[in-house]
DNA sequence: CAGCATCCCTCTAGATACTG
DNA sequence: CAGTATCTAGAGGGATGCTG
């Protein structure tokens, strides 16, 4: 028996349910790393849809060449991504969301304007919770990530 | 000036759109790690929407008892999860979403939706790209990760 | 039962240097 | 300009052993 629960597919067992090894975790994974949705933001807002490799690493604060490239390449194995590359001196390559990536960041939408409500209040959590830890000794908090 | 782009906030400076530092990322962060999602579905089409520790042990296949505890312990100190431990012997200790913890779901369920929908071509098109780099030499896939 | 403590290994991100 | 190659520190996650 196959069911859906929130969009999820999940299996009814004789021990309860049990949720599908999880396609969707590979996508929120790759979402959730460090630059992936903001190298498709700016693309989206980018005048033509287009910006080159120094244009984006000029937008995005803080990112080496390096993940710059990573992200790309990852992206564009996702078919999220073209890369466009013109064989001139000095090289000019342009990057470009495919139907596909640009539709995604709208069907996200939803979520970011849950998060952008509920990010106070999970913040607040996050600081009541560390100062209830604190006492007497100090402890590493708990994966502080960003 | 501050705009909204696919929910997203984000300012129009004289060198092009810059991006806040993202409180979203940490959200999408904390969903993208391996367990996260898998003990909040269980949870959320649990009868009675609580189960215990040993329950959710056993209805997520592979997880260690020590990274249902951190996942636990990071969800609780978010706000979206509740613990209740009763002190008898043996001990029991039930988990409950919160109600900001049960709204999230459906809020990222047209997401969900958008993944389902476009899971298969992401796949293929891994596929494609994959194959492309095997010439002559074996590569490492690029993240594999799930 | 429901955990915490510890060890260890892998994978990622960042820094740096080099190149077509 | 737009990358690649290499090195390293640190986080994430698994295995194991111990405990109130």
């Amino acid at each position: 028996m196959e069911r859906l629960i929130h969009g999820r597919p999940y299996a009814e067992t004789e021990h309860g349910p049990v949720f599908r090894p999880c396609a969707p975790h590979s996508v929120l994974a790759r979402l959730g790393d460090k630059w992936t949705i903001l190298v498709m933001s700016h693309l989206a807002v980018a005048s033509g849809h287009r910006l080159r490799f120094s244009e984006l690493k000029k937008g995005i604060e803080g990112i080496t060449q390096r993940m710059l490239t990573v992200t790309l390449r990852n992206l564009e194995r996702d078919g999220l991504l073209l890369r466009h590359y013109f064989p001139e001196v000095p090289p000019r390559v342009e990057y470009e969301l495919t139907e596909m990536g640009a539709s995604m960041l709208p069907a996200l939408e939803g979520f970011t304007t849950w998060i952008r409500e509920n990010w106070p209040r999970i913040e607040a959590c996050r600081r009541v919770h560390d100062e209830g830890q604190d006492r007497t000794v100090v402890r590493k908090a708990r994966s502080p990530r960003a």
